[in-house]
DNA sequence: ATATATCACTTGCGAAATGCAAGTAAAATG
DNA sequence: CATTTTACTTGCATTTCGCAAGTGATATAT
């Protein structure tokens, strides 16, 4: 179900940094092809882990974005985070730190962000950008 | 690095299941190839996630153990067995509600169980057999 | 109004990864 | 000493992946 190498990355930068689009997910940088993307975003969809819905101000564009249940693996991907932060690569170490001194705060402000998704100023404060490669 | 569909399921059958040996990577009833399992053992050994030593009481055995690293794993898989439980499958129930309960005392028994592996005798009490399927 | 650009995809195809069954070598067991 | 057990390897068919080049609908520029 998330047992692939991309449906995890997709989650990880939806929620850590605000992707919404299609062309979105395909520039942050790991590179994942296009088929590929559209295959996960519809397997993501069908598993009820993301939904879709049309853009108002722009009918060429979708907005993607997480149900409960997707919002639910910020746990998940915290842990794999710190875990990448404190065994491989150095991502953002801000966010890093952040999120290893306060987890649920940061699971708050994922949470936050994502429920009846505020139009899509990234409500709070926006969340910096790491990209550890786990 | 733990981008496939085996990888993270070997680690779980390790720590859930307490598995160590190949036969019994092999019995965990997902079903993985013999050519896949000796595959990914190798590269969890590249990445330092594993080891592996001789059974001195049976030339035939080896031990696979985890590293420290490894071990550092167990948020992560906590937290992907109780978004599974929470969201997809039932599985040892009586486990999920220990987890949930008390995350840290159900890692460190994990801790416990690895960090100088104690021969084989499961330590403390051996963690029963939930198998999620996230 | 028409041409061009953008967006979210799809299609085709070669390459790589996977799954399955059968085989092998070394050590243990009967 | 023959048979089992253990930890693999090998060969091959099938599936998945990655890349490049479309496609159709909508939006923007001239």
């Amino acid at each position: 179900m998330l047992g692939d190498r991309w449906s995890l990355l997709i989650i990880r930068d939806m929620m850590l940094r605000g992707a919404r689009t299609y062309k979105e997910f395909l520039q942050c940088y790991e590179g994942i092809a296009t088929n590929i993307l559209a295959d996960r975003l519809r397997k993501l969809i069908a598993y009820r882990i993301i939904t879709t819905e049309p853009d108002p101000s722009d009918g060429r564009k979708l907005t993607y974005r997480l149900t409960a249940k997707g919002i639910d693996l910020a746990p998940v991907l915290t842990e794999m985070v710190l875990w990448a932060a404190a065994h491989e690569d150095t991502g953002n170490q801000a966010l890093v730190e952040q999120m290893r001194e306060d987890k649920e705060k940061f699971m708050a402000g994922v949470r936050q962000r994502w429920v009846s998704s505020p139009s899509l100023g990234r409500s709070p404060r926006s969340v910096a950008i790491p990209t550890p490669s786990f």
